[in-house]
DNA sequence: GTCGTTGCAAAGCCTTTGCAGGGAA
DNA sequence: TTCCCTGCAAAGGCTTTGCAACGAC
């Protein structure tokens, strides 16, 4: 059975606060913000199961890591300011699923990834 | 001043020769078969030093861990099957760039993933 | 009282780095 | 001969795991 504790509700509050995909390091940090003495294998335990319980996402991405958000919010994909190196979500979805892949392959998600720069380091 | 070596020429052979996205694990065993003394930190460094010059480029991959690929080739996205768990490149673009990101940023380049199952897992 | 969960530390990957020897130019 | 490149081994990150204590139910 699955049990509720302290910790595992300071990790979801901060998935709630944050709204956005978050590395570990993040989420521990502001995971003890609630609970100081929160560990690190336990966020990565918590975290894996709500991967397989498809309640957050992971996202890879070459040079920012591994990060995690919130799943079922409303589609979205990721923007990657190379020069502030921040990461953006983008509402909206600009791909055609239909035809993303030929006859025969069944598509069920997909993930898009943007690079470029931001606003306000262009405008900068 | 850079140094041509029997050690690169084998890895960048593996990559012509295979013509996909690869691990180091897959450079590095294709590699010895025309180098057997090839090593591990020989393939991270020429990679390494063929990103910056752009000759490659690195996908990372929730699962599959970190990729590389010649770079130049004609735009392609990445389709995962999570059945046979087998990487395909698809041919064609069918995000419109134009449309993926509000005003203000600026798009250089995008990544599609798509995943699902592959027509050989799903026909069966 | 049970047994799932946690913290700690050790262990496991993957990747990078220091160093001395080797080889391309 | 010069000095870049390589192999080896050690070191560095990130992530997982074993284990005993803890705590939700």
């Amino acid at each position: 059975m699955r049990r509720k504790t302290s910790q595992r509700s300071a990790i979801e509050h901060v998935f709630r606060q944050q709204d956005r995909a978050m590395g570990i390091d993040e989420i521990l940090s502001y995971g003890r913000e609630l609970v100081p003495s929160l560990n690190q294998a336990t966020v990565y335990r918590y975290l894996k199961l709500l991967l397989e319980k498809g309640r957050v996402k992971q996202i890879s991405h070459p040079s920012l890591g591994t990060l995690y958000e919130l799943a079922g919010k409303t589609h979205h994909h990721h923007f990657h300011c190379h020069a502030c190196n921040r990461l953006f979500n983008l509402p909206g979805c600009a791909l055609n699923e239909k035809k993303a892949a030929p006859e025969g392959f069944v598509v069920e998600d997909h993930e898009v990834f943007l690079f470029g720069v931001c606003p306000a380091c262009a405008g900068a």
